[in-house]
DNA sequence: ACCTTCTTCAACTAATTGGTTGAATGAAGG
DNA sequence: CCTTCATTCAACCAATTAGTTGAAGAAGGT
């Protein structure tokens, strides 16, 4: 019902379907073999699955009776992406900031210790 | 209750708190501010500013009556560490499993053509 | 003191979530 | 066919969430 990025969040937001992610990593696993660590029903296993898979997280092939289920990665791009986006503007404007308060510094010490200084250039 | 990075992921997985943190990324806000452009009531936004403050994302200052929010871009590094260790391990997979696959490639190459041919060193 | 502005607290509601148990499906294997 | 293994569907429950409205708090302006 939402978008995917929200959707990939959400799912991310469960320490179990965090771990469960991570042993995916290392390789395919079945339900079975996922349920095994978790102390909770195998249903559950199955809901926590189904809401990796609606986040495009997970992908299910047939395999005989099992049903292994596969990470996939290209996912993470998306979380990715808008994290660094934002992360990066964030980091100029701290830059900026920084670049402001130098300023604001080199000014008092200019008018509290030498006045005839001259300006070291404008801020990029 | 939950620890930081579910918290994290649970405050980015709904579309109004990401706007709000893309927009915070230009400059701080007061709640006012903020909550203009949503067609939600004053109290959902501050409900959803408690949100994003459990998770260490903004902060919240004061200033006169009002209360400007401010992005903490630290906490952004939580999430890129998760998540950019496990994909690299997942690509490492994808990368030995592109590794087999080709060796089975040439295996089938040499039997199908030319059965004499030498083996090209281990898998790593 | 009084009024206005900005913000949060409190109580309530509807929808969603994470869990449960019991029954149903699907594919092998006698 | 009948059984067994692996998995899911269905119905239910408790806790949480995102929203609402109404009242309260905190800091200035007059």
């Amino acid at each position: 019902m939402a978008d995917q990025l929200s959707r990939v969040f959400a799912a991310l937001a469960d320490p179990t379907r965090r771990d469960m992610v991570a042993r995916l990593t290392e390789a395919d696993h079945t339900v079975n073999d996922l349920a095994a660590p978790y102390d909770v029903s195998l249903q559950a296993v199955s809901k926590h699955l189904k809401v990796l898979e609606d986040a495009g997280l997970v992908t299910r092939t047939r395999e005989a009776q099992r049903r292994p289920v596969h990470l996939e990665a290209e996912v993470f791009d998306l979380m990715t992406k808008w994290i660094e986006r934002y992360r990066r503007q964030a980091e100029e404007r701290y830059s900026r900031l920084d670049a402001v308060l130098a300023r604001m510094q080199d000014d008092d010490d200019r008018t509290a210790t030498t006045p005839t200084q001259q300006q070291e250039g404008t801020a990029s």
